[in-house]
DNA sequence: ATGAAAGCGCTAACAT
DNA sequence: ATGTTAGCGCTTTCAT
């Protein structure tokens, strides 16, 4: 060590270091630094002072190997340069960083093997637990995960036949509403835009759709449901079949942020007016929403909500392993700006 | 452990395990698994399979301590949900996904103490490096580091006196550029919307405005300048503050994006249509650009490129420590929609 | 080329 | 209440 510190090398002090200028043995050090009943205010103290005095850091490492366990915890987010999941990464960061954990953050891409990779990687660095948005079909990577005792918590996507806690948001309950209000409107001929039918939140947003139609008494037409990947240019496409369609949509729900940019922007290549021609809401309420224009009406999802809760979801489990697994739906609301036009003006003009 | 295996808790296997399986020792199996020269093709082999056999994951923890490293490297962002830093996120979790590193993220929420957490954990962790993107004005926590031998990147804002390598992007030419079109389209009151100027990015973008301006000649009006911070409301109220002037600018630019997103909200609040009334160009192109009414003009900033030429730059640093620092800088480009109408048009109007 | 054994820094079982 | 010591799983000398 005396040889290294003649290179300039900083080293980084040890249990050790702190023992012998505090005149106490290692095991008392760990004690008193991790606030362990056991030892006298006096040594507690002079081991305090000690430390601060070497500016000793735990190596985490180290006691990561001894407790078997990390004070890390593993994020896989289908597609991190979507802001639902943004929202979500900043959830769980927040929470995490509060209580002292750090965020191991992996981008499946919406790639099956890719998430696989991200699986392996988690479990290679021993995170105490993963919090997962995944779109694999088959849960066995997840199950043996859970085999090893690894606490999950699923977000926003969940997956039949895997017991672990979930939080997810009421979204077809939220696209219920949406469509209700433009059923209210006077609007007949209501188009939706969706993501891909094997996600859970496709399937509920779909079932959302349904349900405010039966509601109204108005026809489910296969024609004006359009299902794609949720990306933005999926979603151009759908629309543009739709303006295409002999008898097109009066109103468009778009069932998530970046497919609504690209509805939009094929509207704008078209002769429409919104809301004269056409109404749109769309699922997921963004920063840009109240800079369109006009001003776009938007189910708004707690994005940041589900990520802290999630991550609060799992601290809990962490800390009684054998919790029977909980389930928290977040609530999603509608946020009615102008791209439906006033309830008064459609009227009206209907 | 075979008290353990009767509770049906599974446990991960060892090099112990591998080598008897294998009829080896531990250390062969270390030897055969990381690829070393110094093991024959048939030990190699049997090592190999009985690895495959038992499906085998090297404890990377316990490597960790052995090698004093880890393969995880840090990443500080000002604001996760801010797109540019997503898609920074993205380039560098490519990188090193790839090369088999794990991101541990963290979020400093543009708050310095809350930056220096940020540190705490990243150093605790052991990470083997970190990209950040600094808040703050004090450099002394990350010399820190660096004294340390920890590899160090900074990402789009710099400090000086700093010694470590950098990724930015020509923002000065990129803010140069745009401005020339607008004074090429014949505009003569041109505001500026900039962040605070403490931030490189800030002084970098004010320098490529008022460079544009001298080469045409136009003087540098300050009640023209907004200085706000780089959130969206702040730029809303530098827009308002613009929009009330006695005589009020032709074009304005934005020096990002979710301030561009405030300012085109304060635009559409007000009676002005853009481009006829005002033209608008931002920095940062975002998703929503071509959804917007009429489609941004936009200085496109490529993030990913940055996130991922800063995670090449620490690997590359991780395997030779003692390279000069480099600095990387990533051109910007110009996009031309419709926010500042066509320049045919606008030499009518002017 | 391979094995035996030490030891990374810490915590926890055990001893006092 | 405090100290002694073993050992987490791995890599890496040091022998052979």
């Amino acid at each position: 060590m005396d040889y290294m510190r003649s290179l300039h090398v900083k080293v980084e002090p040890t249990v050790a270091d702190v023992a012998e200028l505090a005149g106490v043995s290692t095991a008392t050090v760990s004690r008193a630094l991790s606030g362990s009943a056991t030892v006298s205010e006096s040594l507690r103290k002079r081991v305090q002072d000690a430390s601060r005095k070497l500016s000793y850091k735990p190596n985490r490492i180290a006691r990561n190997l001894r407790t078997r366990q990390t004070r890390a915890v593993g994020l896989i987010v289908p597609d991190i340069e979507n802001p639902f999941y943004t929202s979500i990464v900043r959830g769980t960061e927040d929470v995490l960083q509060a209580a002292d954990y750090s965020l191991v953050l992996t981008n499946s891409n919406e790639e099956p093997a890719r998430e696989r990779r991200c699986l392996d990687t988690l479990r290679a660095e021993g995170v105490a637990g993963i919090v997962f948005s995944s779109c694999l079909q088959q849960m066995t990577d997840y199950q043996e995960l859970l085999d090893l005792q690894v606490p999950l918590v699923a977000v926003s996507r969940i997956s039949a036949g895997l017991n672990v806690d979930t939080v997810t948001v009421a979204e077809a309950e939220g696209t219920r509403l949406a469509v209700a209000h433009l059923v209210k409107l006077r609007h007949k001929r209501i188009a939706l835009i969706n993501g891909p039918i094997s996600l859970s939140t496709a399937r509920e947003r779909l079932r959302g759709y349904e349900s405010a139609l039966a509601a109204a008494g108005l026809p489910v037409r296969t024609e004006l449901m359009q299902f794609t990947d949720f990306r933005q240019m999926g979603a151009y496409a759908a629309m543009k079949t739709l303006l295409q369609l002999p008898n097109p949509p009066t109103a468009v729900f778009v069932t998530s942020n970046l497919m609504t940019l690209g509805a939009l922007q094929a509207i704008h290549e078209s002769p429409l007016d919104i809301p004269r021609d056409i109404a749109v809401i769309g699922f997921d309420d963004m920063a840009w929403a109240s800079s369109l224009k006009p001003p776009l009406t938007a189910v708004a999802q707690p994005g940041f909500d589900v990520g802290a809760t999630a991550a609060r979801l799992l601290l809990e489990r962490l800390n009684a392993p054998a919790r029977p697994t909980r389930h928290i739906m977040l609530d999603t609301r509608l946020i009615v700006r102008a791209s439906c036009g006033s309830p008064a003006g459609k009227s009206a003009a209907a």
